[in-house]
DNA sequence: CCTCATATGTTATATAGGGAAGTTTTGTCA
DNA sequence: TGACAAAACTTCCCTATATAACATATGAGG
C-alpha cells in the first residue's frame, strides 16, 4: 500500500474538520466514492488523516447535515444516492427587492381603510366587516416594475402594526424590523399564477402572462394573523434554480438563488 | 435568583444536546428571546443546564445551522430576525410521483430517436444533427394527468445510458437507482409557464392556465449532460410552502412539501 | 480628556478518552 | 453441521480540557 500525503494542512487558516468534509466531498464528487459506498470507518478516518476522533465525528455530522451520506450505527456511514425530494430552492434574492438598494423603489399603489370580507375575515380570523387596512404597492427595479404586493393588514388601536406598516419600506420594517419586531413566523405559499388585466397594466405586460404568486401570511408573538396578502411576480424576470448531488464547487445540495 | 429546574432530561432517549436545541428553540418561539436579543453564553449555559461545553456547542451549531441564530465571535449569539431570504421550498413529495405507488401511473406517450436541433445540441453539449432519444411521458394519479414530461437524452452506444433510461420507471431508476447510478448531480430550475394547446389537452385543462415547469440538466461521472427536458405540473394541483421563523412545532424554516 | 496596554469574556477549534448501542464476524460447543 | 455465545467493529453520545482568535471593558499614564 502506497501512502499517501496527509491532504489535512493544519498551517491553514481552513479548520481541519472543513479540510476533511472537503476532502471527502471532493472524493465523492470524483467518483471515488459513489452511491451505495461505505466510507471508511471513523477510526480509518482518524488515523488516515490524523486528527482526533471528534473532528472526524465533525465532519461527518456535516455531512449528514448537507445531505450527502447517511450512517447507520453499527454498520457505517454510506454515500447517498441522488433525489429530487431533497432539493430545495430559496427565496435569496427576493430580500434585496424589499429593502431600498440599488435603485429599487417602492411605488405605493394605494393605502385604505375597508370592511373585511369573508375570505380576508378567515385569513385573518377576524369577524366579516371588522375594518382592515388593505394596501397595494409597485415594486420597481431600475425604472422597470417588477412585483406587485397586494395585502391585508389587521386594524387594531391596541396593536402597534399601522405605525410600523405606513412606512413606504412597510414588510421588510416588520419583518426584518431594527429592535423588536411584531411578527414572531410566517407562512408561506408559491402559486403558479396568470396576470389579470389589472396587474399586466400595472407590470406592464400582457394579459395572461406566467407569473409566480407568493402568498403569505404572518403571525404576532400571540399566534395572531397580523398580515395576508401575496406578491405577483412576472415569470419572465423570475425563476428559482438548484442544484442536486455532488457537485465539484463547495456547497451543494443547499438552494440556489432566484431571480435572472 | 430562583433555582429553575433542569430541563435536561439524561435518563431520555433524546440526546442532551437535541433538548438542548428543543429548550432554546421553545424560549425563542415563546418570545423569551426575541430577534436581536443575546443568548447566555455557552459557559452560561453549561452552568445553567450542567452539560459540557462541547454539547452546548452542538446545540448552538444545530440553531447556526437552522438559521434560528447568529454567531459573532467575541461577543456573543443573537436571535435572528425574521428574513424572508432564508425561507427555501423542497420538492417533498415531488419524488413520490415518479416512483409507482399509491395508484401512481406512469404512461409512455412516445418514444423515438430524432436529430438534435440547435437548442437540444446546446444544452447537451453535442453537435447539431447527432441523434438523441426523445421521450414523452404522461404522470397520472389516481387516474387523473398531472404531470406532462419531456425530455431529451444521449444516445450513445458507449454510454449504457438507454438500456436503464428506457424502463418506464425511467428518471427514478436513473436517479436513486439501486447501485451504481449514472447520475452525479443535476441542474435544475423552476419557471412559471402557462399550458399549450396540446399540453391542455394531455393534461385535461384550459389552454393558457398557469403551470410550473421543472427544468432539469442531469451530468454524468465525466460532468457530461446525459439528460435536458422538463416537467410541466398545472398550477392548480401544485404548489410549495413553507414556514419562516421559530414555530413551536419542531423543525421550522426547514422546508415543508408541496402538493395539495 | 485622550490613548494605549491589559484583563476579561466570548466564540471557535482541537485533543484525548470512555461508555452505550447496534451489527457483523468469529469461534465454540452440542 | 447447526445453533448459540462471544468477540470485534462501528456509529453515537458525552465529558473534560486546552488553545486560539476576537471583542469589549478597565485602568494607568500622559
Amino acid at each position: 500500500m502506497k501512502t499517501k500525503p496527509n491532504p489535512i494542512d493544519r498551517s491553514s487558516f481552513e479548520p481541519a474538520y472543513l479540510q476533511l468534509v472537503r476532502v471527502l466531498r471532493e472524493q465523492i464528487a470524483a467518483g471515488q466514492f459513489r452511491p451505495g459506498d461505505r466510507l471508511p470507518s471513523e477510526s480509518q478516518l482518524c488515523r488516515r488523516y490524523q486528527v482526533s476522533p471528534m473532528t472526524v465525528r465533525r465532519a461527518i455530522n456535516l455531512l449528514l447535515e448537507q445531505g450527502v451520506v447517511t450512517t447507520e450505527r453499527g454498520r457505517g456511514t454510506f454515500v447517498k444516492p441522488l433525489e429530487l425530494g431533497g432539493v430545495s430552492f430559496s427565496l435569496d434574492r427576493f430580500q434585496d427587492l424589499l429593502t431600498d438598494r440599488d435603485g429599487a423603489r417602492i411605488q405605493l399603489l394605494d393605502v385604505r381603510i375597508v370592511e373585511a370580507d369573508e375570505r380576508v375575515a378567515a385569513e385573518l380570523d377576524l369577524p366579516v366587516g371588522d375594518r382592515v387596512i388593505h394596501m397595494q404597492r409597485l415594486f420597481h427595479k431600475n425604472g422597470e416594475p417588477l412585483i406587485y404586493h397586494a395585502h391585508h393588514l389587521i386594524y387594531d388601536p391596541k396593536r402597534p402594526v399601522v405605525e410600523a406598516e405606513m412606512e413606504v419600506t412597510s414588510l421588510y420594517g416588520l419583518l426584518s424590523g431594527s429592535g423588536t419586531s411584531l411578527v414572531k413566523w410566517g407562512r408561506l405559499g408559491v402559486h403558479a399564477a396568470v396576470l389579470d388585466a389589472s396587474q399586466a397594466r400595472l407590470l406592464r405586460r400582457s394579459e395572461g402572462a406566467p407569473a409566480f404568486y407568493l402568498e403569505h401570511t404572518f403571525y404576532d408573538y400571540e399566534d395572531r394573523p397580523v398580515s395576508w396578502g401575496g406578491f405577483t411576480c412576472p415569470g419572465d424576470c423570475f425563476h428559482f434554480t438548484a442544484t442536486v448531488g455532488v457537485v465539484e464547487g463547495c456547497e451543494p445540495s443547499r438552494a440556489a438563488p432566484g431571480r435572472i
